[in-house]
DNA sequence: CTTCTCCGATCGAACGTTCGTTCGGCTGGT
DNA sequence: ACCAGCCGAACGAACGTTCGATCGGAGAAG
């Protein structure tokens, strides 16, 4: 409880940055095991991954995991807590300067694809395994989710706000429409093989924004 | 192999119309079984969900689910094998006499909407479980699964080809978003608590199609 | 009509395997 | 001499699956 606390989910600094072997400190190797887990899990689906896989994916012996984790559920939540961090971080980050509601939804799509092609199994981590944790490590991934939610709906409220003036449109559908179809993304999406990331970006975005603004106005017409 | 052959999948009315106990006939028990095992594997996912839990939901023995089936994964296939056909000869139904592309595609989003409201555990299943089957079981699965791919990509496209001259949108991509937001929705949509289905349905089309064909034109626009 | 036989349906109990986790000890740098 | 890092081996629990026994109704035999 006390002892693997939130600060290992940012990357502490502070320890192991003396000594530790010649395969690199304290946190690096942590990283490592952490990266290898992600593609683990992100290759079998986080229950049929045993622990076993990860440490043979690692390079580490079974009982060298959990020098590093208390357990495979905490490997889960730093998987999910660390990508939506940064995926939060990452756009807040883009977002700033830009105030046009309908530029700052097309920044959001373009940062979220581009954080998906850099961080593939990251994110089919957190698609596909939101309900795969439980209690606190629950709720904790639970908010980050939600503040991502929150910010990519109030754009899209602002968007709204300037067109659909009677309020037809469901913010939450609207909003969910999107996330349904950044999220599959990991379904089917390779940027390895596909289209380039800023031509399915470009797509996206002019798809949705076009969809939103038209799809209001039309709903004006006819009062 | 032999035993437990495709016929299964339909339903197959021939056997066990006599007599069997007071409970129903083969059919019946069989499919309450499947229905308790959808429900289950919605609620703790495919491999969360043991064979005791299935067993204790439908209210039979653990054993008593090995005479109705080979096993853990034929379950699945069932599932999965019933939903996709049902959905797709659902949409064949509904889509005859329909000629107009951008009507056709309304109706595809109508008629998946309202597949999902009435069984909503099976198309979780089928959305989240979709690399949980292996070997022959997958690849019959796959099938189906790309002949309702086709329809409607087979939509999207004729409605392209009326707007999109340059050919400058990517049909794979279009569809994928489409069907993103569609098979996101069991992550969010409960038609007993949120907006009606038609309502949904109604936005979900008119911002997708709008959208569709919004996007075409604007980029026609810049040659 | 009764009796016997049989078989499908069902169950409790157990099988072997794999799971997440723990523990005691080895090792190499300080 | 010490201690963090790491490992082999083992733990109990839970898993999917199998097996042998039991039960009851349908049909054949008397």
């Amino acid at each position: 409880m006390e002892k693997q606390s939130i600060e290992h989910t940012i990357g502490h600094e502070a320890a192991g940055d003396v000594t530790l072997d010649g395969r690199g400190t304290y946190d690096e190797r942590l990283n490592h095991i952490l990266a290898s887990a992600t593609d683990t899990f992100a290759r079998l689906g986080y229950e049929k991954a045993s622990m076993r896989e990860v440490a043979k994916a690692a390079g580490v012996s079974l009982a060298g995991v959990y020098h590093y984790f208390d357990g495979k559920e905490r490997i889960l939540f730093l998987i999910q807590f660390r990508a939506f961090g940064s995926l939060l971080n990452n756009l807040r980050e883009k977002l700033s300067g830009v105030e046009d509601a309908k530029k700052q939804l097309c920044v959001m799509i373009r940062a979220h694809l581009g954080y998906f092609a850099a961080n593939m199994s990251a994110l089919k981590v957190c698609s596909h395994e939101l309900d795969s944790l439980s209690g606190a490590a629950y709720e904790d991934t639970r908010k980050i989710r939600h503040e991502y939610y929150e910010l990519c709906r109030d754009i899209v409220d602002r968007v709204l706000n300037e067109y659909d003036v009677n309020g037809t449109m469901d913010r939450h559908v609207a909003t969910m429409a999107l996330f349904g179809t950044l999220n599959w993304l990991y379904r089917w999406y390779d940027p390895k093989r596909g289209p380039a990331v800023s031509t399915v970006a470009r797509q996206i975005a002019d798809q949705y924004l076009v969809g939103l603004v038209g799809a209001a106005m039309k709903q004006n017409e006819t009062p």
